[in-house]
DNA sequence: GCCGATTTGTCCGTATGTATC
DNA sequence: CGATACATACGGACAAATCGG
């Protein structure tokens, strides 16, 4: 990022999780940080509330900014921030690769438009891709994709990241997602795509993620194993 | 809330959900709500970021404050932000009542401590509690609470409502919360405690919840039969 | 393509309130 | 009570993106 307040923000992240800010120990003081930085007190209150927001830190008023902060000890697939398939793999040590099962262009029937939140008649490709980690097949994942924001999607595209295309190439910025966890019954599809074992169960997370001109360009269904999945989140009350 | 940039925040929310401002339309810019809220610009500012960060609207450079929010039509459980059960079940007009399975005060083994954060040593309430809507049971709550920073409970006030009892005659502010969610087979306790019908898997969500002191005071193992369990996320980019 | 008006994004400085010690 | 530290609010300045003429 560009901008002094985000700039900050990772430099105190890095600083907790570095461990130079204890677990439950104060970190320097707004008129130490705003010294240190060399910023205005805004810039750092900014900062420092995106690091409340992440369940870095507890400010309390009158006594100091409380780091609340521990290194986790689950490993596994952890969501909770946006991210991609390729970051989240990488982050936890893992060997991984994506299959491309299904591409198509559609147009959004009823059923379709009710499902994914696109319109009736929206122009869509419909990928379906297996994700592959330590040689199991452990995701299902279906996309939707709004050609008109996404155009130019290829088969060779969407088994490498279809993120860094969007990002990159056409140039696109993420901005938000919405998501929401089920648990449902194992289909036949699933069973013939994942490597399911016994369980008779996935995960789903439904997520429709909007762009920076606010455009709701992709609806995914991703469908777990049930024991490699974790969905990671961080609350705080009056935000 | 007492603060300005909060009652801006519900007022635009509300009105947003009221339908004034609708999906993919603009609300007034930065300088009319100004104007109307007679406000400054920074506070209404931060109004708008909590707007964001809830997935209402998305602000464009140079064009405005588009509105990505759209009336949800699923019905159940959602989870999702800080949230007490009784207020959950209230906004989904279900008819709910608790049932407390155990009540002790334990002091943390290595094994507890491990699996709710909390210290080897520290001196906790065990509850078990079983949630009930419209005559089924639905959820097995599994809560340790730090005797220190919420003394004396008492069954009675369990069954009742935890947080209405911190908050109102502790007068503790909750402020935090982490949370994970997990797909685990349903245990004999499980089965014995819950209407579980047929199905073989339980979801589960482990919170940890900080006060405003910066103190880890609750972790809670929610347990939910599948088909009534859902988790709603926002997640935004570059907070 | 340029310019100016509009709108959001970032940053700064200051003042005041509130909680803690 | 005074000093310290965070919380809220105000006003101003400039940058960046968009859009229309």
């Amino acid at each position: 990022m560009k901008s002094i307040y985000y700039d900050i923000f990772e430099d105190l992240r890095d600083r907790i999780e570095d461990g130079e800010f204890a677990y439950q120990s104060y970190i320097p003081s707004e008129a130490q940080l705003v010294e240190e930085y060399e910023c205005s007190h805004n810039t750092l209150r900014k900062a420092l509330s995106i690091l409340r927001l992440h369940g870095y830190v507890q400010p309390i008023q009158g006594k100091g900014v409380l780091v609340i902060w521990k290194p986790d000890t689950f490993a596994h697939f952890v969501l909770g921030d946006i991210e991609t398939f390729a970051e989240a793999c990488e982050r936890n040590g893992l060997k991984a690769y994506t299959t491309v099962r299904s591409f198509a262009q559609i147009a959004a029937d009823s059923h379709v438009a009710e499902m994914t939140g696109f319109a009736v008649g929206d122009h869509l490709y419909r990928v379906e891709r297996v994700r592959h980690m330590n040689g199991a097949a452990l995701i299902y994942d279906i996309n939707y994709f709004l050609e008109s924001a996404v155009p130019g999607l290829t088969p060779a595209i969407v088994e490498d990241s279809v993120y860094s295309y969007v990002e990159g190439t056409i140039g696109m910025r993420i901005s938000t997602s919405k998501r929401t966890v089920k648990i449902e019954r194992a289909t036949s599809a699933d069973r013939m795509v994942l490597d399911l074992l016994d369980y008779s169960m996935v995960a789903v997370v439904k997520s429709q993620t909007f762009n920076s001109d606010g455009v709701h360009f992709e609806t995914t269904f991703s469908r777990h194993r049930p024991d490699f999945f974790t969905f990671h989140d961080t609350a705080v009350r009056g935000y």
